[in-house]
Formats: C-alpha cells, sequence, structure tokens
DNA sequence: CCAAAAGTGTTATCGCTACACCCATGA
DNA sequence: TCATGGGTGTAGCGATAACACTTTTGG
C-alpha cells in the first residue's frame, strides 16, 4: 500500500507556512527547461545552440537551458531562457515533453520541460546571439549534443512536422513581408519533400490569408517574386478553429 | 546577466559525488505526476476519479496522483500511480503536459506532469477501483475537482481527440473482440458527434486491420452483430506510420 | 538573347458525404 | 409478426495530384 505522501492532493491547500511539513516526506529535485528554437533563414532551417565554455565536455554543444525557480512557473522559465539567449520575447513556444530519465544528467536527479519555439531569422539575430555565446546551425549540419539534446531535437522535429497540419505554424518562421516560393521553401524544409508549385500556390491562396503586395522581391530571381503578408485577423481566425493545413 | 547555475547544462555530467555542489545553488522543488484515466464502458466515456479521505476538501474528488520519487523517472510514476489505482500494467499512457503555476498548489511549490491513459471497462475493473476508493464517472457528469485538476481533464480530452485523428487510438478503449458498431459509437463519444453507419463502417473496413470473427454480439440487437478483431501486425505498422485515421 | 526562377490552368482520380431499403432475430 | 438494431450500394461533389508552357528581366 502507498503511504501518505503518496497522494499529495489529499493534503494541499494548507498555509504556505504549514505546507512544507505536510510534503515534507517528499524528494525534492531539481526541474530544468531546455530551448529547442527553430530560425528560418531565407532557405534553411537552422538551429539555436549554446557552446559550453566550462569543463567539462568544453567546446561541446548544447541547447540552451535554465533550472526552474522556485518562484517562476515552468512558461516563465522557458521564457526567460528564450530572452536571454535571443533578446526576444512573444515568439511562438510550446511545450514539448518532460525528459526525466532517473540517469539523464550524470551531475545530479534533473527532470527538463523541453520547450520549442520558432523564430524568423535575421541578420540582428545572429549577432545577438554571438554576444551571448550562441551560435545557429544548419539543421541538417548539427554538431553532437551533451546529454539527450540530440533526442530532444529530433523530437522536437516530428512534433513541429505533426503541428504544422492544423496550425500555420510555419508563418511564424517567415518575416513579415514573404514571397510564396520562400514559403514553400519553408514547407519543404520541414516535411523534407518536394511540393508542386503551383499546387502549392493554389492551395495556400484558396484560404484567403494572404495579402498580395505590388513590391518583388528580387534577391533570388531576375523576375522577382511578389511579396505577400498575412491578414492578421484572418490569421488569427485560423489558429483559433485550428482549420486544417495539411500541405 | 544570468548567473552561472542558470545554465545548468555548463555543467553537467560530474561525478555523482561532487555533482550536488555544482547544483547547489539551484532550486529544489516538488514534482508530482496526476493521471486522466479514461475507460470505455460498452456505450460511455468514464474517468476514474479518486476521493479523498482527510481534511481539508474531504469528499472532494481529485485526480490520482503522487510525487514523484528521487529515484524513479518521471514515467515510471505515473505507471506506480495507475498501477496502485487499477491494479493495471501495459495500458496506453501518454504524456499530457506540465502544470506549472507558481500557486496552483497553495501546499507548496508543486509541478505535476500530467499523463492521460485509455482502459477498456470491464467489470473487475470497477471492483478494483472500488477497493482503492477510486470511482469511475460518467466523462459528461463529473463532479468538481480539486485544483487545477478540471482544466487538465478537458485538455486531455483535447488532446485524446487530436490524438485519434492520426493514431488509431480508439481502439485502446475496446476490448479484444468487439462489434463496429461499438466502435462506432466510441468513436462518436470521442468527438460528440454522430457518425454514418455505412461510411464508417466502410472507412475502417478499407483499413484492413480488421478480422472478421465467426461469433456475434446480440447484447444489444437480436440479430446480432459480427465481432471482429484487430490483426495485430497491421495495428502496429497503423500506429508506426502514424497512418492518417480521421473518420 | 539566354539563363533562371516565377507564374499560370486543365484534367483525371480518389475519397468523402449523403442517403433508403432489406435482413435476422427474439419476444 | 413486429420491433429493433445490423448490414449493404450508389451517385454526386469537391479536393487533390499530376503535368508543361509562357513570362520577366538582369547580365
Amino acid at each position: 500500500m502507498e503511504n501518505q505522501s503518496d497522494n499529495y492532493t489529499t493534503l494541499s491547500l494548507m498555509t504556505k507556512s504549514s505546507s512544507t511539513n505536510y510534503y515534507k516526506d517528499a524528494d525534492r529535485l531539481l526541474l530544468a527547461v531546455d530551448c529547442i528554437i527553430f530560425g528560418f533563414d531565407k532557405d534553411s532551417l537552422k538551429l539555436l545552440l549554446f557552446q559550453r565554455k566550462v569543463a567539462p565536455f568544453q567546446e561541446e554543444w548544447s541547447l540552451i537551458g535554465s533550472f526552474v525557480k522556485k518562484e517562476e512557473s515552468v512558461t516563465k522559465a522557458a521564457e526567460r531562457v528564450l530572452k536571454t539567449h535571443t533578446g526576444l520575447t512573444n515568439i511562438f513556444m510550446e511545450e514539448l515533453g518532460h525528459y526525466g530519465a532517473v540517469d539523464r544528467d550524470p551531475g545530479d536527479r534533473v527532470i527538463s520541460m523541453a520547450h520549442y519555439a520558432l523564430m524568423r531569422l535575421q541578420e540582428e539575430d545572429k549577432q545577438i546571439a554571438e554576444e551571448y555565446k550562441a551560435q545557429w546551425f544548419e539543421f541538417d549540419k548539427l554538431p553532437d549534443l551533451v546529454l539527450d539534446h540530440q533526442q530532444m531535437v529530433q523530437d522536437a522535429l516530428e512534433k513541429l512536422r505533426r503541428k504544422a497540419r492544423y496550425r500555420p505554424i510555419g508563418f511564424e518562421l517567415l518575416p513579415e513581408k514573404f514571397t510564396i516560393p520562400q514559403l514553400r521553401l519553408l514547407y519543404e524544409v520541414i516535411y523534407q519533400r518536394d511540393l508542386d508549385r503551383r499546387n502549392f500556390r493554389k492551395k495556400i491562396l484558396s484560404m484567403n490569408v494572404l495579402e498580395k503586395l505590388e513590391e518583388k522581391d528580387k534577391t533570388s530571381s531576375r523576375k522577382g517574386a511578389f511579396l505577400y503578408r498575412f491578414i492578421p485577423a484572418k490569421y488569427e481566425e485560423m489558429v483559433e478553429k485550428g482549420v486544417d493545413f495539411v500541405i
């Protein structure tokens, strides 16, 4: 039979002053957050990594992360990590899952709540990253990572793909103005397969979430491609309804 | 600028003996698991709840849960909780997500990793539940729950629905032999809408994962409905490939 | 003028939806 | 014999997938 501390809910809602007595038999553990940060840079998917400056594993690469503090929520901790290493707030971030094996961190028992985030990459982001000793890697040329971070990255990519099927998630990775070929390229990177130019354009435009601008982007062809922008109201509507977004 | 303990990854992979020195500045927290356990009982969706026997909130209802112990993985903790309250192991269980708000449990700072599980309900399960002071509730007649458990249940149902779209998850809730009307009823309960009898049958059979048996189940009609069974190999194949399973 | 990417339309196929009648059986 | 739920087929529609040529323009 379980001991009483096993069902913590039977003991909850004490006053703060007495609370630690009620839960005193339970183990206290270290809880961390790790962030898998995807960036999209014109035509390739990138990942933000942090280079360890101290031994052991000096110069090896790791996801960015931190311990959760007693007075902050887990989500706040993840946002803090993100802000600390990129200077950014308010970008799309979501829980990936927990990594809770007993021996995952030889340093101590540490459970990590992994989060993944998406951002559009611009020059200034790379500079900020450098200031913080972080670096953007091409997604298909990642170095080895410490602990179970390689697994986290793989899981995050799978979740990203899955998620992109029912949420217009890819949009989070593009600059405000973008071309349809850019958008298609992004989905090709995420799904790692070719998409038919004509069908892709047809499908996207049929959703009526894009506004065509007068300007063209000529960085990738002589002819140039028209720039588009999301119509914010339509975009929000899609997110809320969880519209099917199968490409 | 962050303090050094902020990036725990820069310090990991110490030997066990010295490790606690490295992480000593980080807060140690209570980590719990809570389980949302769905059961399907012939024609209705049920949820397993636990009645608190001690003050405060005596006689109020709660999900079943426990603290994670230092020497067990989070997953193992969830499995322990499940076994403790249902006697069962090896049933479908999956992470739902974390509940990590600072004030979610007035007793202390407790972060909960919620898990949800699916099981086919049979008479013996109800008896086991009773032994452990747990009880199965009709899903649409749930009592108020303590803490943020109501939210967890709602989130679990949403995840269940979402998941059922790309994994043949509903099958986990049925007995080994089942009729097609039963399977349809299950999906009607999950999605809370009516499904066309003919189209449902057509779709399911077209997947070639069901084996028709000679026996009939006559408990719900005079004519009786043929029993079916999953073809294990095909079923596994579907799970692995993540086959689309949109009903 | 030509290389390189952007832009455009049509057709065939497939899957989904909607829908109504007969069947088997126990009471 | 009749009430009850089980079982079946088809036609229309809409979405998807396959596919090739013209346009623009900087060099």
